[in-house]
DNA sequence: AATTACATGTAATCCGTTACATGATTGA
DNA sequence: TCAATCATGTAACGGATTACATGTAATT
């Protein structure tokens, strides 16, 4: 997903703007599978503007920069459309977790035990920030985003506690 | 992880050519959890090997480029130690399948449908092509983390079953 | 007193992919 | 005969992060 459909998107659910887009992305719902920093938002936002795709009005605010709301156009709606009648691309799942656990079997094994239950712990607190975010979700569709993670995540916990003694050194 | 770490890891578990490097992250037992491509591999082993934390070996092969099988040095072993002494970061998962399902519902409803039972088959395969490389995965670390991978796309696709009444479109 | 939240934006830099370049061998 | 596999490598390009720049107000 690049940086513009994913602007476009979250525009279609409600205006927004650059700060709050990224407060979504680092903080909200869409953390869970997203991600973009202020170098990407602002400038993506700007040219979607000048592209016609967005447009934006100016809130004057005392003693800070005006805030920018921007809002999806009729063009934008149709570009988003374009975008996501195209198959998504595959999931990425990036995790130094399980590279470090193989790379650690052959150069420190002593290492696996604290990486597993560091993980373990991590499981846990993502699945408890998940489950606040889910009983603050109104949408149906964002309840069942929030859902799958949360399943995704305890199944991965689940496994954890149950196979940690497979690799972990015994005492 | 950065491209570095990812070879001299790899290395580490066994002698290797980039052509081969760039097997096992496109398609073996690390392809759930890592990608890299050419561009990048080669690259890195040759700055790798001038910092003298790999060496490589040259085969010569007839009417083949010569093929360059390259080892970890100590050094090499000492550097990715460091490496695995930090904490992993956390996994960054990058879902357009999710991303999609949210803003399809605001600008085009209908095609939840589609995108829910392509990603149900899509898991289906992920499932078995896993269960593939399992069966030939002699390391118990390895079939740990395939065991893992298993284990989390299994909950996305029951999950799915279960809960797609949820968001599409009744018949 | 210090940090976080609010609010926008640019420039330097890094990192990686894509496409290109080359070419034989093997299997469908 | 056509595609895939083997095998290495570079250059152009794109995309995104990091750090910088600026400044107030609220919270701890």
């Amino acid at each position: 997903m690049d940086i513009r459909t994913l602007c476009l998107g979250i525009l279609a659910l409600g205006d927004a703007t650059g700060y709050e887009i990224k407060k979504m992305v680092a903080e909200g719902s869409f953390s869970f599978f997203s991600e973009a920093s202020y170098g990407s938002i602002y400038p993506a936002l700007t040219k979607l503007t000048t592209e016609g795709l967005i447009e934006c009005r100016q809130e004057s605010q005392s003693n800070r920069p005006d805030k920018k709301i921007y809002s999806l156009t009729e063009a934008g709606r149709a570009a988003l459309e374009d975008s996501l009648a195209k198959d998504p691309r595959p999931d990425k799942n990036r995790s130094e977790f399980l590279a470090s656990l193989l790379f650690a079997e052959a150069v420190a094994p002593e290492r696996i035990n604290s990486l597993v239950q560091d993980r373990i712990t991590s499981h846990k607190r993502q699945i408890d920030a998940l489950k606040l975010m889910r009983a603050e979700e109104d949408s149906p569709v964002g309840q069942f985003v929030l859902d799958y993670g949360i399943q995704v995540q305890q199944a991965a916990y689940d496994f954890l506690i149950a196979n940690k003694g497979r690799i972990v050194t015994k005492l």
